[in-house]
DNA sequence: TAGTATGATGTAAGCGCTTTCATTTGTAAC
DNA sequence: GTTACAAATGAAAGCGCTTACATCATACTA
């Protein structure tokens, strides 16, 4: 591999200049970046990343730490933030997290030792105040899908509570009364979000929020059959489930009908997310689409503008979900 | 952040000593080796990976390129990959080739300048004749569902044929004979192979493929839903679709419904990949098992190996794929 | 006791770039 | 032809580490 050192050479100009035609950073005569971009040429001389980043103290690189890297929902983020890194040079590491405090720990410091420029993080297990003296280590980090006040201005989130809301809403408006609804692990913000929105829509058309409607899974698939189990049993008058997420929402078709209903005329299913296989279900889902896409490349926007200076569209951090209808609603 | 250098002042000993501790390739004494320990955890030392990766020509990271970021068959792949190294240390990069030509020579390019060790390469669009170069120029790369024979020794396979020929052969032993094919792109490699199954399993049965049997899809949902619309129309005797992948597969589910076709009564449909959301179908999608998650790990230990001189289990390049019944195919 | 092998540690030269500062060159004003 | 100034280029010092080689202490052999 030629180094910098033969290009110089062979043009006939000192190292400083060539690296000034690489960078971009200074003027340099038209005529001498001929030579020295002809000299490249001849050498098919490519930069070496490395020493760029340790003379420069940048690596280009963007640290990346999600739950899980299958699953339709990460899947379509991260092809989102890899896209946009790309197309500006810029690449990305991305490690797994699992929802493990440790483990997202462990990924985070991993990233670091990386040299990354930035992180983006869609972290659950750890605390906020973790993430605060992150920033105050002066690690530079956006956070999608989770609000933490102090870092307000890279938080880049959906309004969960309003997916909630309008989940139940279109439920309510086609005359369930009796509704139940299985939510993710409460612990984690979006699913309490979600939760509290449900709640708002039942108060708004009058009905009395029930513990008995409520089944606590963990947004697995096997979570969502064992809640309609459970929920359709002990509540054979339920006409309608919310389910917290579009998996769980697949679980519980399955479980509805292996306890004989059929679907949708005897029990409407609602989901979440609007993964991309939500429309492989039968009847097609009901869900509530949330922009994982825009977040993602929102995400990207906001470090490729802060950490490298790059001037961007503007800017915005709260998203908005909406409702996408399909076939597996139907009036009560 | 700490450097080896204070560490090193310190510990009151050399750099040499410190990086050697780093690196455990050197015997050191226990006692300085304590020293050096507690040097840096007082300091908090964390090694910049930037600078050993200059100074021993290794970048401890892999470089992978698959069609799509997003996708359950990818995403599954990439975790287990990901899962691989990370244990050993190491860390990935990752492109998206999205077979095309170019992006995929990109990427390959990309990923070399950001000086991975190895690259793991799920490409469709490049010549045998790019990859065989590559090698030449002393690249280290392993290749996933495709097989060259130059490079055989580094290619991780699946056995396409016998997953066509077992999918094909299961529909056939519950009694069909009129049964339409849904292929994939017939320049793709697999595609290819799993149709040679299909037609060798209806000659093992007697039965003279046709043509007009066949509809050559792109593996999207969509072209499945297009296969299926479009062979039910013209050959209404039809009972049984076998789709190169699932997601044809469930697209075809879709498109039969609307053709008036109950499932899986009236049409027997079978998958092919097994991908995570195959048992969210209605009725769950009897498919053939690509075992993804298996042969990325794979590909990781055959770089462990072979670049990182790390020993590992038995080596298999080979894999099988299996029937895995679900309900989605009925006796005729 | 001298001689030699062995293990532990130190010295210093890079790895391929970026960047500060100094120098040279070119241009315009006088 | 000088001088003054700006633009272009060069020289060289790092960035934080690895590693070949040199050195030194120690233990063992004869």
């Amino acid at each position: 591999m030629a180094t910098i050192y033969e290009v110089s050479k062979l043009a006939g100009v000192s190292l400083a200049t060539v690296s000034r035609v690489l960078n971009k950073n200074t003027p340099v005569k038209e005529e001498t970046r001929l030579k020295v971009l002809a000299a490249m040429e001849q050498l098919g001389y490519q930069p070496n990343s490395v020493a760029q980043s340790l003379a420069s103290n940048r690596s280009n690189s963007i640290g990346i730490v999600v739950p899980e890297l299958n699953g339709p929902f990460f899947g379509t983020l991260l092809s989102d933030i890899e896209n946009q890194f790309r197309q500006a040079g810029k690449h990305v590491i991305i490690a797994a997290g699992h929802s493990d405090e440790k483990l997202e720990q462990e990924s985070i410091s991993f990233l670091q030792s990386r040299n990354c420029d930035a992180l983006i993080l869609h972290v659950e297990a750890v605390s906020d105040d973790y993430l605060v003296e992150l920033m105050q280590k002066k690690v530079r980090f956006v956070l999608i899908n989770r609000f933490v006040a102090p870092l307000y201005d890279r938080c880049i989130t959906l309004n969960n509570q309003h997916g909630g809301y309008l989940a139940t809403r279109h439920i309510l408006e086609h005359g369930h009364t009796h509704i139940g609804y299985i939510s993710g692990p409460m612990w984690k913000h979006d699913a309490d979000q979600r939760y509290k929105g449900h709640v708002r829509a039942l108060t708004e058309f009058g009905i009395e929020p029930s513990e008995q409607l409520v089944y606590e899974g963990d947004y697995h698939e096997s979570s969502g059959a064992a809640g309609a189990q459970v929920l359709l049993q002990s509540n054979p008058s339920i006409t309608a489930l919310v389910c917290a997420n579009d998996e769980m929402a697949a679980g519980a078709m399955t479980a509805a009908r292996e306890a004989g209903r059929t679907l949708p005329d005897d029990l409407s299913i609602m989901g979440f997310d609007n993964v991309n296989f939500s429309h492989y279900t039968f009847p097609k889902l009901t869900t509530i689409d949330y922009p994982v896409g825009g977040m993602g490349e929102m995400a990207a926007q906001l470090i490729l503008k802060c950490v490298y200076q790059q001037s961007v569209d503007t800017i915005q951090t709260v998203f908005e979900p909406r409702l996408v209808e399909r076939d597996s609603i139907k009036n009560v």
